[in-house]
DNA sequence: TATGAATGAGATTTCATTCAT
DNA sequence: AATGAATGAAATCTCATTCAT
């Protein structure tokens, strides 16, 4: 007789953290409905008392991390907000931070999502393509916004925003998942950076270089 | 006697054409022999004459857009090149147009190449990973050169290369594959002003900006 | 409810006969699996679940047979043994009698490995190379015996145990699959006499032949 | 501009000593005509000038073999035959001998033949039964006549004529295609004795045994 | 006489899913 | 709630054979 009673809720967590698991080591699709259920020690039966389909247990697996996503993509009225620039970049800097950590939280459904991210698989393509969009609204929003108020420069708001974001989702997969437990406040800060300065030198350099504009 | 007279580099360019379109359209994964020969009108049994495998005609798929990727690569010396920020944005933006190039030229092999990227499968993750290595080798070398003569920013190298591909990569995903048809100089010019100067306004509000520090 | 409850061990024998039929009838290379699960009403999927692949059950098919072999190999240390002519036979002629009856108790396999034996087949050559040269050594170690006590006749016992063998595994591979059904004992005193005597008549010769030694 | 003029002989007689080799490496069933064409640096096309089938090329590989085989045996009258033991030996030898060098001039073929024997590929079960049926008719006749003559024992001939050719066919292609390059005078001797005096010590016996006559 | 491009019928194997117990 | 035996639809790859040139 086993320590922890097998009820409902178990089983189903089991299968869940399973999967997560089975997909993060080889991939949605190689992944098979045996292995997750041979890692709980349940039988493949089982698996279909919980979940409709492979499929199904994706979407549940994605489902908890796309909801803290949006939660925190919602809670958001501050990406570029201040009087100063180094208030900006305060700001910048709390809204990456709070969704790298949200990422952190989910490490497992996040390197699944962003691995098989563009892919093919419907649930993918589907599943991906509804968070990039919202999470490319709000920015493209907060942007405007921003540029309106004058705290950034008036640029094209649609590049900025796919140049933001493509620089988050890629770079937080390297830094989390490639390159594995980074240092969020810190990269988050350097990412802030990144993107309100860009590389060229703050100091003395600015000041002459758009002058001739 | 019919039009098209039939020869093995007639073949083999039809079934090459015939597999970028169908990994285009349904993934690598999915895709099947028949698929690709349906397309050119041959039959299973012909695949094989030409190709060992599928993950053979991938590689041929991927192998010429790769070379290019790397002649691209290699010729570069002047990413961060010039005495002013206005040269060092045009050259960047030089480099940055002739990279978006090679991809325009080989739309097909980039879109299999980048979607599939970060995914498990075996041929994937070994192609994927090289060039993505050696983008990022070429990127932090050039930029510690550039940090040396103070053109940019003396910054973590690694974090910013990083943030540099990334933003490169899945933006020009989001512009050449997503949206389509992009104005690659256009294109080029505004991800070079913003990987050189982010979103903070140039003009007058630089100096300032950093005083406090 | 059905008559045969299905059951692992019930489907793995009813595979298992199954295979020998087939195999018997139409030789390991062609039978298809297929052919196999046809005749136990069952589906190609099911076979997986119980055999990894079609040499796996091959093997299985052999396995017994062999160890029934190395079994009664093992056993023997009287196949030259006794004080006269008589009681050599005697002794020969039980050891064969003995694998005749393995032979007899394990015909399907027998047939299987005997007719596929000296063929190329990657699985044939390997285990019929194996059982082949443990009877060949059997053999060679027991007359080596006997030709130092002065049992039998001082000869080339490679010779004369390739000829042992090669006789006995081409005639009761003759006399047991080819015409069917033999009278072990009568053909195990048939073959012994043979070996011993050879063709020429005894007659008289025979009664002065092992008194000196 | 080669120096062997190709004409039809010729490339008749490459394809079939490309086959013999073929057959013999790998045996027939996974012989493929693309390594035989491969082999003479002719295309598939140019196989079927010459052969019907695969089949076709292996029943004219055994065809000589099979012609010399019936030659051989039908020339004999005398496997048994002379006043004394010595004199029957030195015709049987003979005979195996000659038998022997019908092997030995057509390896290739004889390998192929005695290895997939008892086999169950449609081809060999014919071919190999009818020369199987017609050695063992001849045998079975010479020693039916050797008897009534009182030369050899009085015994079941059907059990001594299986006995004698199990004996010579696989102890003949174990000597000649598992050893290799065997001395065949010797080996017919060391054959013959066996099969007429069996393994038992002849000493002193044998010189009464043919005289009661 | 020779070529070589093309064929297409199979064969093995995988795995998500079902269902009676 | 759980089992586990069974399913069957694919998908990849092989190779003897054909035939227009």
């Amino acid at each position: 007789m086993s320590v922890i009673k097998r009820n409902k809720e178990n089983t189903e967590a089991a299968l869940l953290a399973a999967a997560v698991q089975t997909f993060q080591e080889v991939g949605y699709a190689k992944a098979r409905v045996s292995d997750i259920v041979g890692r709980c020690g349940l039988s493949q039966g089982t698996f279909y008392l919980y979940f409709k389909s492979k499929e199904d247990i994706l979407r549940r697996v994605l489902r908890d991390f796309m909801e803290q996503m949006n939660q925190a993509l919602d809670d958001v009225d501050n990406i570029f907000d201040g009087q100063t620039s180094r208030e900006v970049r305060a700001s910048l800097s709390a809204f990456l931070e709070k969704v790298l950590l949200v990422h952190q939280r989910n490490l497992g459904p996040a390197e699944i999502l962003w691995r098989e991210g563009f892919g093919h698989g419907g649930v993918f393509a589907e599943l991906h393509a509804e968070i990039y969009a919202y999470f490319l609204e709000i920015v493209q929003a907060r942007m405007a916004e921003a540029v309106g108020k004058g705290l950034i420069r008036d640029e094209n708001i649609e590049d900025a925003s796919v140049f933001l974001i493509s620089l988050f989702e890629r770079s937080s997969f390297y830094f989390m998942i490639v390159k594995g437990a980074p240092d969020i406040p810190r990269l988050a800060a350097s990412m802030a950076r990144f993107i309100l300065h860009g590389l060229l030198p703050e100091s003395k350099a600015q000041p002459g270089n758009h002058q001739g504009k």
